[in-house]
RNA sequence: GGAGAGUUGGCAGAGUGGUCGAAUGCACUAGUCUUGAAAACUAGCGUGCCGCAAGGUACCGAGAGUUCGAAUCUCUCACUCUCCGCCA
């Protein structure tokens, strides 16, 4: 959520820096603004009404100690019109808070001055390219590739699931379980601290990082427990920091985990779902850090260069964009995406996405920070894929098909412990 | 799943209707003492909201209720622990 501070102080710049995202959100903040306003006045009443009440309450209470009963009555029966005011005015303040909570949880994250304005992917801003996308040999698909080497059974996948549940085989396994090794040693050198959290996760935790209310129909629901499949370790892992007053000292803090990812992916269809392009269930890598808010966006570039790092020692071709206004997610204040070149298929997927949150997340979680003075204030948290798998498998078959093998990046070849796949 | 016990400040742990935001100990911070450190002593030491401030107000797992007044009584829910059952 957007901190009331900013929107008191900011208005207008908050109001043009939404528009970027293609919202006029002028007439929502002004209603945060008149809420706001009117939570504060109606406090300031209730304030004085309880003062009053807990006054009479312990004069009576000393009444009663003194025996003078009659007096006590007859205190007593003063109360009782506070009582009605004091209750009605509570009554009142509940229902501006909640009011207040409900609109300024539907506002997305105000983008960062940087990001472009646009309305889709069209607008995003191509930063840089590295390596050759066109020197592949071969143009063949990896669904081609996948089953001529018996790597990825689609088919029992939807025989004991459904689409989208694919099952790794034989090499296919292998070379999936050697990416994420790979992935999680590189997080580790860089200083990340591992975690295996939990896959499914309360309310609560999906509201902390946002992904509640609006978009449980993208996540998968276990009814009877009250609990959702994570989307991505972003989830779990940020949440671990719910409710907390961390050091500054303590910062940054660097958390790096593997999970597998569920996600309903409600209406995709076509090209975008063949192979290993879109799924239901698939692994993925994640970094997650929390940072002073002088330091947030000097660690958003390094995460960055450590995603990109990942992907030169395998050698894939990528560009990195920085996401205009209209095509971030709901939560980021600025995300770059990497995306891959894919030989098989001629095109660009999405292999990471690393964001800024700045407060928004810490303000819906309750994430802060105390500074060395002892003030506390919201901590900016950050987050990315290190790396989404399936589609650097893609990637990596197509891109690495000579016409008769596979071959694999020399870095992986101590995790997998083969050299091809022919 | 069954039975029982519990949930209080960073931790431990008092508090069963009034002056309790909450004893005490530990931890932590600052100071005194000391060549330095330890010890000892002194002081400070939760969080949110409102307020320029003084200060006010709320929070003792969550929510509702009883009462002039609730950490304390009642109800509902959540969670934790112990024992039994089941089980990787």
């Amino acid at each position: 959520m957007l901190q009331l501070v900013n929107i008191r102080s900011n208005r207008d710049e908050i109001i043009a820096s939404l528009k970027k995202r293609n919202i006029d959100a002028e007439a929502l903040i002004d209603e945060v603004i008149a809420l706001d306003e009117k939570r504060r006045s109606t406090q300031q009443v209730l304030d004085q009404n309880l003062n009053e009440s807990k006054k009479l309450a312990s004069e009576i209470g000393m009444l009663f100690k003194q025996g003078k009963q009659e007096e006590a009555q007859a205190a007593k029966s003063k109360t009782s019109d506070l009582k009605v005011v004091t209750q009605e005015l509570d009554g009142v303040l509940k229902e501006t808070e909640s009011k207040l909570n409900t609109i300024l949880s539907s506002i997305p994250n105000a983008p960062h001055s940087s990001v472009p304005a646009g309305k889709s992917s069209e607008d995003n801003e191509t930063i840089r390219t590295w390596g050759d996308a066109s020197d592949a040999p071969h143009h063949t698909p990896h669904w081609d590739l996948t089953s001529k080497y018996k790597l990825i059974d689609f088919e029992t996948g939807v025989k004991i699931t459904g689409a989208g549940f694919p099952i790794y085989t034989g090499r296919g396994a292998k070379l999936q379980r050697a990416l994420i090794q790979f992935f999680i040693d590189e997080a580790d050198s860089a200083g990340y601290t591992e975690v295996i959290p939990p896959l499914l996760i309360n309310e609560a935790s999906g509201f902390g990082t946002g992904q509640l209310p609006d978009k449980d129909g993208q996540m998968y629901y276990a009814n009877e427990d009250n609990l959702f499949l994570i989307p991505t370790a972003e989830v779990p892992i940020t949440n671990m920091y719910r409710d907390m007053i961390v050091d500054e000292a303590d910062l940054p803090i660097k958390n790096v985990g593997y999970t597998p990812c569920f996600r309903r992916e409600a209406g995709s269809y076509g090209k975008d779902v063949r192979g290993l392009n879109r799924l239901h269930q698939f692994d993925k890598v994640e970094i997650v850090q929390l940072e002073t808010p002088e330091r947030s966006y000097q660690t958003l570039e390094n995460m960055v260069a450590h995603v990109e790092g990942l992907l030169r020692k395998l050698g894939l071709p990528y560009r990195v964009l920085r996401l205009c206004g209209g095509d971030m997610g709901f939560t980021s204040a600025l995300t770059y995406d990497l995306e891959v070149y894919s030989a098989g298929q001629g095109r660009w997927l999405e292999v990471s996405s690393v964001s800024n949150f700045e407060t928004y997340q810490a303000n819906r979680m309750k994430l802060r920070v105390k500074r060395k003075d002892g003030k506390k204030e919201m901590a900016h948290t950050l987050n990315g894929s290190a790396l989404a798998l399936p589609r650097i498998v893609a990637a990596l078959l197509e891109n690495n098909f000579d016409g008769e093998k596979i071959n694999i990046p020399a870095v992986l070849v101590p995790y997998t412990k083969f050299e091809t796949i022919s």
